[in-house]
This record gives structure tokens, C-alpha cells and sequence, in this order.
DNA sequence: AAAGATGCCGTAAACGTTTACGATGACACA
DNA sequence: TGTGTCATCGTAAACGTTTACGGCATCTTT
């Protein structure tokens, strides 16, 4: 059923009919109403490859999520409750959110070239940024609204959401230094993702704050971002000739190879090593004894990551004046048992 | 950058950059040189909507999933690893896997309908059937190529693939009475998904086999899929005059409510009351004691799904000449501690 | 009543492709 | 030379929309 087809059931024009449904002022209300009623009866839908190759949107919006390991082995409980987020935003606009999906095997790069050509969205999440990120400077070339929930050293005023790795990772030096540790480790994730860089950093700096001497030994990088990485990267903090009272572990996830590492030695966490894990998760909610994490409210970041995007897009813009969007977004502390004071 | 202009660089028509490029035998080998080169040069990517409007097909395929209060809440790791499976399999045929998600408060009927109408893919899978479901209905009537992740009583010769339910629930059963139960509870999902009467009626089954008189108030429905939803069922179960001695469960979420219940009520999963849980997931992995389960390998199950699909798309159909794709995929038992002899 | 404004609608071009069809030239063969 | 075959390429239509433009009534104003 085509508009042509419709036009000619209503003995009207085809241009009469799109503009009839499209809203135009100039239609005469008793014929838009024909042309809705006809459209119902027929269960007429615009073809959205016409609709997009005349007017050269498409009304999807892509959101770009890799398929690594981590992902893909432990399925990820992250992103939906974003995604929820940012539909409940695109619902008023009849936008459509569709979530593509990079094959671990495949460069995100490319693939993200694949998908801007080809045209198939109007503008794009990124997730996953790299500290510095091809993705951005092509973006922005290219002149494609997007939005990157993370930040980057690429690219300048690019709307960005970051999750407070400082603040976390501040909150939880913090937090142990108060509870008598002076020897606290920290397991990096396995990937150049910018947040590994920003963590140490604010952990870093939150040492010598408080008077203590970061030790290079004390920060491991994981082999991979999950629980065998965890298992490992705990395995060579304890190794150590000193080993730390506490450790702060940058992916939740690890927190459950750590558990079984310290479980493996002999050990357990909350008694003879202090752990704080970082974004509280479904799956490591379960430990025993409990972790302590941080909370973060994941439909509402996906709300504002919409907004932020839309307020970049010409369409959109005078809807959203929220300027641009460079936002960092708060985590809240989760007190678990696997944190308690230093016994000395 | 349009076939245009490439073809003006070229000093060629258009007609014989489009043939160069999809491969036609009917162009000299060095001009289809000199056009990849130019391709490559300028960066030029067919427009989509161009080539989707002409030959009616989008080279995307839609995967349907409902945002339901269960996924949105929790997350859902089960698709990833299918989605994995899916890609590995279209990645050959250049064939984008496009995730839809129903917002959760939308008529996935509807929602469908929508995304079919605008010709946004050339193929779907949907999940979630229900046990009386439109959408096949609808899917068979247009003629859309799909696949059913899960069984249904609507429709007729239509390509899908059920988790083995049957085989599942039997076996529980059938090693809850090994095990010298003889009061077995049940409890189901809560929507009207098609493997919750799958689920009871081999529960039944089985019960009658082994002698067992089943009892109506053994069998109760969760008021939500959730944890939540398994701590109320459990509470109802334990109000009974005469309380199950095991309960088998048809969400692995709800265990983790069933244990709560257990223990609030000064009882302990495992010890006072026997648990069998359904499908191994990250969340309910590590709960404690650990729970007895089934384990299904999601990745090759994305695959199955893929080829299933494609066999029916007349496009693909010569390359996998698998027939119709109706498949019961098996489940494989991971003993735990939560089901252990019952002691007289 | 003439002139201008307004409401409504039809016409046709344009978006970027693919592809059926025909045209051209080269070549082989009788 | 005339005829047929083949390789290669150009032409133009078609896919389903949207929208600028113009036209025709009808209404308002002087």
C-alpha cells in the first residue's frame, strides 16, 4: 500500500494526501480527515526509505554498543536500563532508538564509518570511549549529531556524559584512608578506555592528599575485564612482598574473581583485605560478605544522554536549550561489609 | 559524496559505477578497478534509502525485544550472547543486526506493526510469544520473513526455536523424586508466556508418571517475573497447610526472591526446603547455597536462530538449505547444592 | 464591482539508487 | 562485404516520498 494507491481511493492527490498526514496547515480539516480515516482502514504506513531519501533523515537514532568479551560473555545489565532512559525522551518525537551492535571481531571504527555512510540513523550514542578515539574526530568531521557517554581526549565541545570516576575514586581513597588503610591497591581495567585513566589519576592524587606515597606496584592493570581478570589481577597484588590491606577494583564484575582469588589464598575479603568495588551490578550483588560500591541511576543518565543529544540536532535544538551537554554524572555510595575498618 | 559524483570524477555513468561495484559480470575489469579506487579514495558508501527504495530491501534485520519491567530493571544478559550467535552468521552476508526494543509501556503488537509497516528491515525475530500471539498472525499474513524465539499456538509452519521446557521441568521432577520428594511446588512467570504452560504441563506429566497425585495449590503464579515476584510465590507456597518439601522454579531471578523468603521465614534454601532453579545466568550464579540449574549455549542458539531465518528468505534460502527451523534446544543440568536428598 | 487576500489542492521535480533495454564497436566467420 | 556474436557502456525509468510552485475558487475590502 503506497501513498499513490491511497490517493487514488480518495480520488484526491498524492500531494494532498502526505500533507494531510503530515500535519500541513494548508489541507482542508474534512479531507484530513478522510485521508486519516482511509489510512486506518488500509493500515497505510509512510515507507520509510522514500520518506528518508527525500528528506534525508531517517528518524532512528543509532546507539553503538561492542559486542567484547566482556559484554558478550556476561551479557551486559548496563545498557538497558539506559536504553529505557533514552526511549522514554524519543517516544514524544517518534524517534526510534535502534541499538547496533559491533561484532567483537570487527574494528569499531570502521563500523562506525559503515553505518554514518550508509546512512541509516540521524545521529548516534557511543559508548566505550578510547582516551584518544578515532570515532570522535570522524564524527565531527563528518558533521553527525552524536553524543559519547564517556570522555575522550579527542575532539573539543562534542557533548559527552561521564560517569564521577574521580569522585568514586576519591570517595572510596576517602573512605578507606578514614578506616586506618595506607596500603591501597587498584586494579585498572584491561583496556585503553579513558575511564582506567581518570580513576588513577583521582586515586593518585587522593594518596598524596593524604600524605600517603603511591606505590607503582600497587596499581595492577587486569589481563581482561571480568572475573578471570579479577582472579588474576589479585593474585599479583597479593604476590607482593607487602601486599595492600585494601583493594579498589575499577569493574564490578572483577570483584567476584577477587572474592575467589582471596577465597583461593586462604583469605577472605572484608576480613584480611578491604575491597570496594566500583558500579554496584545485579551480578555482584550476591557476594557475600556484601560489597561496597557505588550507585548510579541509570534510566535517568539515559534521559539527559537523549536530551543532550537532541539539543545538537538542528531538528531538536529549540526543544532542548540546554546548551551543550558535558556532564559528569554522580554516583552515590553503596556501604557493603567488604570495607570495614582496619584491625590493627 | 552520491553515485553522481563519483561517476563525474570518473568520467563514467552512473549505471556502470552501480554495476562495478555490485559485482556485475557486464563491466571491464579495468574500469571496475578504477571505480573501487575512486570508491576507496572519495569514501563513498551507497546511500541506503536509495538502494532500499529501489530494490525494496534494507539489508537490516530486526530483532524485537520487549522492555518489560524485568529486563528494564535487571538488565537482561540473555540476549547478548545470542545476539553474538545472530552476527557471527549475517556478518558473511553483510546483513546489519538492528536491535528494536519495545519501549515497555508501548503494545509490542502495535510497535511491530510500525516497524514492519515502514519497511525498516527485511527480516525479524521476535521473542517473548505468547501463548495466543498476534504478531505471528500478523508476520504470516504480510509475508515477513521471521523467527520465534519460543513457541506458540498462532500460527501454523512458521520457523522458531523454543528452549526445551519439557525437558527441563521433566528432569527436575524427575530428580526431586529420585531424590525422595514427593510434594513438589511450582511456580510460574507471570505473563502469559507460552513456556509457562509448557513448563506446568510436563510438571504434571511427570508427577502422574512417578505416581504423585498433583495438587492444584502446588502450582502458583508469581505476581511478577522478578525477584520480588519469587519472594511472594514462595511466601504463598510456605502458607500452605502442608508445604512443599521442594519448589522448582521457572525464572532463575525469582530464586533469588525464593531464598530471601526462605530465609525470613528462618528456613534456608537447600536444607529446609529443596530449589531447582530454571536457566543459568550471571545473576542467580552466585547465590549461596549454589543453585541447581540448567545451562543453554546461547551463542550457537543465535546461530541456530540466523540460519533459520535466512532459510526462509528466498534471497538467502539456496545457501541454507535447512528447511523449516522448528527446533526444541536442549538445556544441560548444573547440579548445585540447593536440591539435596530429602531426610526422612 | 474591481482588486487583493486566503484557503485548498494538483503538478512535477527531486532525493540516490538499481536495472531493463538499447547502442556501439570489435571481432569472427562465411 | 555482410552478418552475427560478444563485451562494454550509456540512457532512462522506476522505487515512494516530500515540497516548492502555481492555479483556481472563495472571501474580504474598498
Amino acid at each position: 500500500m503506497s501513498i499513490r494507491e491511497l490517493a487514488q481511493h480518495l480520488n484526491i492527490s498524492i500531494g494532498t494526501v502526505s500533507r494531510a498526514l503530515n500535519g500541513r496547515s494548508d489541507v482542508n480539516p474534512e479531507t484530513r480527515k478522510r485521508v486519516f480515516e482511509a489510512a486506518a482502514k488500509f493500515g497505510y504506513v509512510p515507507n520509510q526509505s522514500g520518506r528518508s531519501l527525500r528528506q534525508g533523515t531517517t528518524n532512528a537514532i543509532g546507539f553503538m554498543i561492542e559486542m567484547n568479551s566482556e559484554t558478550s560473555l556476561h551479557g551486559d545489565t548496563f545498557f538497558m536500563s539506559v536504553f529505557a532512559g533514552v526511549q522514554s525522551v524519543f517516544k514524544a518525537h517518534h524517534l526510534d532508538l535502534v541499538v547496533l551492535l559491533c561484532p567483537f571481531d570487527d574494528d569499531p571504527y570502521e563500523h562506525l564509518r559503515r553505518v554514518v555512510s550508509r546512512r541509516f540513523v540521524d545521529g548516534l550514542f557511543i559508548s566505550a570511549t578510547q582516551r584518544h578515539d578515532q570515532r570522535i574526530d570522524y564524527l565531527i568531521e563528518r558533521e553527525i549529531p552524536f553524543m559519547a557517554l564517556g570522555r575522550s581526549l579527542s575532539g573539543g565541545s562534542h557533548p559527552w556524559i561521564d560517569l564521577d570516576f574521580e569522585g568514586v575514586a576519591t570517595a572510596a581513597v576517602d573512605r578507606l584512608v578514614a578506616r586506618g588503610h595506607r596500603r591501597i591497591g587498584l586494579v585498572k581495567p584491561a583496556s585503553e578506555l579513558n575511564l582506567g585513566y581518570v580513576f588513577a589519576e583521582a586515586y593518585h592524587a587522593a594518596l598524596v592528599r593524604h600524605g600517603i606515597r603511591p606505590d607503582p606496584d600497587l596499581v595492577v592493570r587486569a589481563d581482561q575485564t571480568s572475573e578471570e581478570g579479577g582472579y588474576g589481577a589479585m593474585g599479583r597484588l597479593l604476590a607482593l612482598d607487602e601486599r595492600p590491606s585494601a583493594v579498589m577494583l575499577v569493574n564490578e564484575i572483577m570483584a567476584i574473581g577477587a572474592y575467589r582469588r582471596l577465597h583461593d589464598a586462604g583469605l577472605q575479603a572484608g576480613r584480611d583485605v578491604a575491597v570496594i568495588g566500583f558500579r554496584q551490578s545485579p551480578q555482584a550483588r550476591f557476594l557475600s560478605p556484601t560489597l561496597t560500591c557505588f550507585d548510579v541511576s541509570l534510566f535517568d543518565l539515559g534521559c539527559r544522554l537523549a536530551t543532550g543529544l537532541l539539543a545538537t540536532m538542528p531538528a531538536y535544538r529549540d526543544l532542548y536549550p540546554v546548551g551543550l551537554v558535558q556532564d559528569i554524572w554522580p554516583m552515590t555510595l553503596v556501604p557493603g561489609e567488604s570495607d570495614p575498618p582496619l584491625l590493627v
